[in-house]
DNA sequence: TTGACAGGCTAACGCTGTTCGCCTACGCTG
DNA sequence: CAGCGTAGGCGAACAGCGTTAGCCTGTCAA
């Protein structure tokens, strides 16, 4: 029961599982104790027994998130190398689309980086700073992909928007002319 | 005691003024209904009598916030006609950093867009629409300010950042070339 | 055999939004 | 002027939240 998550119990990562299973499923209004130990058949105090507390619990499941999500990235780049820009734009997006609640929770709020594993942040980070070239550049683009992506999820943009011209719109604007 | 904001009782705009007052010098976490009752030197339960919940509450703080960052944005457009994204980039940074409380209750959920005074909405987005030249390139360009936002105020990018060199990357790829 | 400990449990605390029924004071109407 | 409706307070309470305290039981080591 310490802080970061790789040296959870095994029995600390099932609670864990249970409760991105439960998150992905039924979303954060779900994600209580309560319903966590429910899935466990146990109680919610007994959750404590092997997590310190929600917090700890949704930076492990954050942490899962930003290390499935590099491995795409990753990919995504190997993929497309003429156009990595594109291809990082449709992965981001992809992720997010597939797992919603997952993307919210890893976004919403600060990033409590003492509860993480080193080094998982950076490396989903990597390949978008490769691709755009500039840091300050990738920052401009990841603020880009994370702005349409959570403006969709949040249904902030119209009915009838038609997002994908949107992200193509935005991509266009930050890939080097041809 | 009605769904949208004008018509609101005279109380009632004074529950919605205590309420914005907390959320703004408070954040988020202070804003329960006991602690916007306290600030009225009242009970929780009286505040039922001027609005129906918490959520059309928050709807009618946000109907201000609309209204008032069209006006910074109308605003910017006129004061720097030439470079008009420029102008909007920094007007919407400015509002966000002044109001950090209040720009996430206004974003970070789905829109209750049927507690909404009638075009609210898209009198705040115009401005944007029309720099951009197009409403897909306006809703890239939102996603890009949005993302910068609330990543920046959600402390996401690394404390060495150069947010001002991001923000001008943005710009500048969404800006015509000169 | 004893004792430590892992891992469950119930009860409870303070907090949240919200509902209920009650009470009081004000203003309109007969 | 009497009566009454209503506006706007109130306390008590409910269910649900994260969390803590204290207890108990089963397993395994010494």
């Amino acid at each position: 029961m310490s802080a970061t998550v790789e040296e959870l119990s095994p029995r600390a990562r099932e609670v864990v599982a249970a409760a991105r299973e439960l998150l992905e499923a039924e979303g954060a209004e779900a994600f209580t104790m309560r319903h966590v130990a429910d899935r466990l058949g146990v109680r919610a105090p007994s959750l404590y027994k092997h997590v310190p507390d929600k917090e700890t619990l949704e930076a492990a499941i954050i942490a899962e998130g930003l290390a499935e999500s590099a491995e795409r990235f990753e990919a995504a780049v190997v993929a497309d190398r003429r156009r990595p820009l594109r291809a990082l734009a449709a992965a981001y997006r992809a992720f997010a689309l597939e797992h919603p609640h997952l993307y919210r929770l890893m976004t919403e709020r600060p990033l409590r980086r003492d509860l993480l594993p080193p080094d998982v942040e950076e490396r989903a980070a990597a390949p978008l700073v490769e691709a755009a070239g500039s840091v300050d550049r990738a920052r401009a683009v990841w603020a880009f992909a994370h702005g349409m992506t959570i403006l969709e999820l949040n249904g902030r943009f119209p009915p009838d928007a038609d997002v994908e011209r949107a992200w193509r719109e935005g991509i266009r604007a930050f890939e080097p002319p041809r």
